[in-house]
RNA sequence: GCGGAUGUGGCGGAACUGGUAGACGCACUGGAUUUAGGUUCCAGCGCCGAAAGGCGUGGAGGUUCGAGUCCUCUCAUCCGCACCA
């Protein structure tokens, strides 16, 4: 008996595939269609670990799904634009395109080498022009619609990147990539109107059913729908503005108002602040934060009485103070609020602060209004309202009816619906994206490249050396003339963001050579992806865009979806311990000896045998060492071993820890397995067959069957490798007894079918070794018998009083009276049962006998 | 602060609608083969206990014949949002 040999027999099998074309898909095919799609990486040019479970369990899925007569469309592409090509060309010289394209092709030969059910004549390629020129086609598209749009406003700077940020990936008030803290700067911005979309974004999530409970309140949370009063609050006297325009959720409790505070950003603060140097410098002290750490940290509240008055909209003798507050937002609501301390713990803080009144509207039940008080801690509960006038005695769903009634019969405001989300602001200012496609001309404004321009390539030899928009320095690319006038123009020289790339791929996978932007039949036959696999990273950003993007596209007409991804999976990082030397320096994993277990584990570095600190499982990095390259484990083990592992020891959704153990239990199943087919299979005993072990290894073959599917369709990759591993010891043991020759080749058969989504070169090696024709790639999924799934006979637990004291064994589906009966007949249990008085005997067909006894 | 998730052996984790807790893997222990083995095979492995037995799913209550699973409270960890009016 060879041992397994991965050199050799995975790469003969990756060859079969591509010369059979196994795993073409055939748009338009009568088989049910099943689209599978991992989220396509950024080339980077190294594929790590990570890569390797994320586009194992696609493969899982898709192999699945193709053995079950689905008709599987499994690509793969590269999110290829972005700042590392610019880093590299900056450090190296090299030209981004040509960085780009060597990483692609290296990660192709890696990714290929997993043995990928791919459907590789689909590769694409964003900062390929066939890419990108057909998303400058449907942005110009948008363009027309009215959804983009410029406008001059405060947009978040990266300063490290040195570009612009959209607000999702502003994330604790740092730029998502280079981890900067962001400034506020003003700046003219491209803009997608995603906020047109934002109620169907919203409602849409309704129907993702096969989407997590977390994603989907992820985005809920931050499209952020309330629901409350627009409402003016007139000055006073004349002075310079004509009066305030606040947003509230909460208009039962108006009547609690004692000021009215606006945002340092306001229009009004600003005109305040002009030519009055406190209120400027108070503007200019409040408005610096919101970002900065410290800001974040010190919730202080700063206000600053602008001496403006407005009126009670409800109570015309009543005036309150207009102050600017810091705690006020500009960009939320209308960039000002009332204040009503009583009922809102922030409005409190600015009152107590400044000695503002505290007035209760809402008084809790079984609260004495006479005597009821807000102290330091703001009363935001049910009650009915009082001291409120007409209002009084409703409760606040009632009262804010009533208050939203009277504003608009009044005419001062209007019930209204407010977003958190923000439109997209989508221009970065780099060299290495996709070209805006407009031309900015001095007669005519902003005119769209026509289409028979298309696509604006960027152009050869831009220079990465200085910080900034390579583009923009370019000597001639810019100079052009306007399509409209022919006069002199200038291109626009922002990209898209990289999220714009890769917010419709998906789309284009469906028919990657249409000469349209979306060849509208296959996407209807394709659209929408059935299984979507990724990071959670990206539940709001990219899933978000993807959305918004269908959405507009087929409002335009090019899709028929309004979802792209009817299912979604989030699946967990790939983490390793970390190791450290005493001096601080990060040990990579294979620098170091592990030794002892539990509180006795001690590491040791490998060259010195200095102790070293062993950390927790984290994330690889590169930083931290604790990276392993799949390639390292490919070579060792085959990339059969390393796909059973990175799906074997947790669940899907969670992180799995990299150990060195842990593949080499993979290892192992994969030889144990190898073994089973590496053997004369032989005739039937000459002292013939037993017929009782052949029932049962045909019972344990149908039962791995039913198990292995089952896991499967629920995602639980790890429980159906658990199968495989108990399945595997099954045949081995069933080798030694004369099971007939036919349920050996049955249960051989559908191990190496189970096995196949997993350890595909393996299984079609022992699909070979069987003697089956064709590839198990095509063949089809086994089926299971029922009828042979259960047994004629199992043991039944008894229980007395809920504690287990025997068991008995009882044929399938006996009734009460038969497991009774039996139970009565069992001397341990009868034993045990003396001296007590039985009160019940509860019987769960086929599952529990308890006995209750006193 | 708001919202959400998760707590099970030395470790990763199983357990479908409440029904034998700890499948499967790792680590470990003993044995066999080989003895160059860090290979392979067999067995053991929640805790206390010699055993009988008892105790065990973060903690405290509760519902139930029966709770890892359901309910209430509580603690811890992780994630998302965060002065959102």
């Amino acid at each position: 008996m060879a041992r397994y040999s991965p050199k050799e027999v995975e790469p003969k099998w990756r060859a079969a595939w591509d010369e059979a074309g196994a795993f073409h898909a055939e748009t338009g095919s009568p088989k049910p269609k099943y689209y599978v799609l991992e989220m396509f990486p950024y080339p980077s040019g190294q594929l790590h670990v990570g890569h390797t479970r994320n586009y194992a369990m696609g493969d899982v899925v898709a192999r699945f799904k193709r053995a079950r007569g689905f008709n599987v469309l499994h690509p793969m592409g590269w999110d290829a634009f972005g700042l590392p090509a610019e880093n590299a060309a900056a450090e190296r010289g090299v030209d981004p395109a040509a960085w780009t394209w060597d990483n692609i092709s290296r990660m192709r030969e890696e990714l290929k080498r997993l043995g990928l059910s791919i459907d590789w004549s689909r590769e694409l390629a964003t900062c390929d022009p066939a890419y990108y020129g057909r998303q400058q086609a449907w942005f110009l598209k948008l363009l027309e619609r009215g959804l983009v749009y410029r406008k001059e406003g405060q947009v978040n700077w990266d300063p490290v990147d040195m570009t612009v940020l959209a607000n999702e990936q502003v994330i604790d008030g740092r730029g998502w990539r280079s981890g900067a803290v962001v400034e506020r700067r003003k700046l003219t911005q491209w803009f997608l109107r995603i906020t047109d979309y934002a109620d169907a974004l919203l409602d849409g999530l309704k129907t993702l059913d096969r989407w997590p409970d977390k994603v989907r309140l992820m985005q809920e949370n931050w499209i952020g729908r309330s629901q409350g009063l627009r409402l003016t609050f007139a000055l006073s006297h004349d002075g310079p503005i004509e009066g305030v325009s606040v947003y509230t959720t909460r208009p039962d409790t108006l009547f609690g108002a004692s000021f009215v505070a606006i945002a340092p950003d306001h229009p009004v603060a600003e005109r305040l602040a002009d030519g009055d140097s406190a209120v400027s410098a108070f503007v200019a002290t409040a408005r610096k934060g919101g970002t900065s750490e410290a800001e974040i940290e010190s919730a202080e509240k700063l206000g600053w009485d602008t001496g403006l008055k407005v009126i009670h909209p409800f109570a015309p003798e009543r005036l309150l103070p207009v102050w600017i507050a810091n705690f006020v937002l500009m960009d939320y609501g209308t960039g000002a609020i009332f204040g009503c301390p009583a009922h809102d713990q922030r409005d409190l803080d600015f009152a107590r602060k400044y000695d503002l009144p505290v007035t209760p509207v809402v008084l809790p039940a079984g609260e004495d209004a006479t005597v009821f008080h807000v102290k330091q801690e703001a009363y935001v509960g049910p009650g009915r309202i009082y001291n409120s006038g007409f209002m009084d005695g409703l409760d606040i769903e009632a009262a804010k009816t009533a208050a939203v009634a009277r504003a608009e019969a009044l005419r001062i405001g209007e019930g209204a619906t407010v977003y958190r989300l923000r439109d997209w602001g989508v221009a970065r200012q780099r060299g290495w994206g996709c070209p805006i496609p407009v031309v900015h001309c001095g007669d005519c404004g902003v005119v769209s490249v026509p289409t028979d321009q298309l696509p604006v390539r960027i152009p050869q030899g831009l220079d990465f050396t200085q910080p900034g928009n390579a583009l923009a320095r370019h000597p001639t690319w810019k100079h052009v003339s306007c399509p409209r006038c022919g006069g002199p123009a200038e291109r626009e020289t922002d990209t898209l963001d990289t999220f714009v790339d890769s917010s419709w791929y998906f789309a284009r996978f469906t028919d990657v050579d249409a000469e349209t932007v979306i060849d509208k039949d296959a996407a209807d036959y394709w659209l929408p992806v059935d299984q979507y696999i990724g990071g959670v990273e990206h539940a709001v950003l990219h899933l978000l865009y993807a959305r918004f993007v269908t959405r507009a596209l087929a409002d335009e007409g090019m899709l028929s979806v309004k979802e792209p991804f009817a299912g979604l999976f989030t699946q967990g990082m790939v983490t390793h311990e970390t190791y450290r030397r005493q001096s601080g320096e990060w040990l990579e994993p294979r620098a170091v000896d592990v030794r002892g277990e539990g509180l006795d584990r001690r590491g040791f570095a490998a060259d010195t045998d200095e102790p070293i600190v062993i950390g927790d499982a984290e994330k690889m990095s590169k930083s931290k060492r604790n990276v392993v390259a799949p390639g390292d484990i490919a070579n060792t083990y085959g990339v059969d071993a390393a796909r059973l592992f990175v799906l074997s020891d947790s669940p899907p959704e969670r992180d799995v820890q990299w150990t060195s153990g842990g593949v080499e239990g993979s290892w192992r199943l994969v030889n144990r397995i190898w073994a089973e087919f590496d053997q004369d299979s032989g005739d039937d005993s000459p002292d013939g067959i037993d017929e009782a072990a052949t029932l049962a290894l045909r019972r344990h073959t149908h039962k791995a069957i039913k198990a292995v599917t089952e896991t499967i369709e629920g995602f639980r990759f790890n429980s159906a490798i658990a199968r495989l591993y108990e399945f595997v010891a099954v045949v081995r043991t069933a080798r030694s007894s004369a099971c007939s020759r036919q349920s050996r080749h049955e249960a051989l058969s559908a191990l190496a079918r189970l096995v196949g989504p997993f350890a595909p070169h393996l299984a079609e090696e022992c699909w070979l070794r069987l003697g089956e024709s064709g590839l198990l790639a095509t063949a089809p999924w086994p089926e299971w018998d029922s009828a042979l799934t259960e047994d004629d006979e199992q043991v039944l637990p008894v229980q007395i009083n809920g504690k287990r004291r025997g068991e008995v064994l009882a044929p399938r589906g006996a009734t009460s009276e038969e497991v009774q009966s039996l139970v009565f007949q069992n001397e341990d249990i009868v034993k045990r049962l003396e001296g007590l008085t039985i009160r019940k005997v509860i019987v769960v067909t086929d599952r529990i006998v308890n006995i209750v006894a006193a």
